[in-house]
DNA sequence: GTTGAAAGTCGCTAAAT
DNA sequence: ATTTAGCGACTTTCAAC
């Protein structure tokens, strides 16, 4: 990890599928020696894979909220995902510290959609208690580039 | 939008680098159609670019902390961006219902480097309460692949 | 260890059907 | 939407640093 692969991610960061080549003009180095590198980081996990981003609300799913859930009893993070992973609107499910066990991100199609998927969410973690926001307006989202207000 | 653009949009978010023949494999279209359709999805705004799933860790950024913020006064979503851009340890921001305006997803080397990010949030956004969970373990990160625990 | 150059292969893209 | 064909990019090999 020198300078050059720090150049060579932010290009792939901006475009994934950007060539070898325009790669290399970015940074300075020729397409091969570009490829190395990024096989490299791949190879050691600086890059665990290459995605589209995609506009929710381009597919009707325009509401989005965050949701801090408290479980009873204690809950191992491995069940929690087993259990999370069957429910296709929390796109993203963290363990944190402080009065809730978990925060999850819910997409859905429209407000009623989100309660029952948050129905959903309750049936499945037998939960104490859950305290959501839903979001108003992204500001910012560095992870995906063109996804939030003119980044 | 139909059943193929589903499978396409699938393919991409699995891997954006993935050839128009391979991702013409999985749909059954031939690689120009699947051309076509993807440079439909990207003009028509379904999909926003493409990126690198970076790890974090690998790179040594370690700590990973969720902040709810309430600002003094009434602030436009334009304004937050505005301050929020120039603290490049806020990788997320958006505006919730609630008692907080904002809720930002940090991200640091480690305690340390976060408690100066946050100090630097509390100066650009004069703030009147902060509420932060640290990340403990990510479970589940759909919109990256790879991202979490054997997604 | 690294890079850059050349050659062969493969994928991309524009046409015609 | 597919097939074809021409072009550009990728990837391997090799020589040089």
């Amino acid at each position: 990890m020198d300078g050059l692969d720090e150049g060579i991610l932010r290009a792939l960061v901006a475009d994934a599928r950007a060539t070898f080549a325009e790669i290399g003009a970015e940074v300075g180095l020729s397409a091969p020696a570009v490829k190395r590198r990024v096989d490299r980081l791949v190879a050691t996990g600086a890059v665990r894979g290459f995605t589209a981003v995609v506009d929710p609300a381009a597919l009707g799913w325009g509401t989005e909220a965050y949701v801090e859930v408290r479980c009873e009893g204690p809950v191992s993070p491995r069940e929690l995902r087993r259990r999370l992973v069957g429910i296709p609107e929390v796109v993203e499910a963290v363990t944190v510290t402080g009065r809730a066990d978990a925060l999850l991100h819910l997409l859905a199609r429209d407000v009623q959609h989100l309660e029952r998927a948050l129905e959903r969410v309750r049936d499945e973690l037998d939960v104490a208690a859950t305290e959501s926001v839903i979001v108003l307006s992204r500001l910012l989202d560095r992870a995906r580039p063109g996804h939030a207000g003119g980044d």
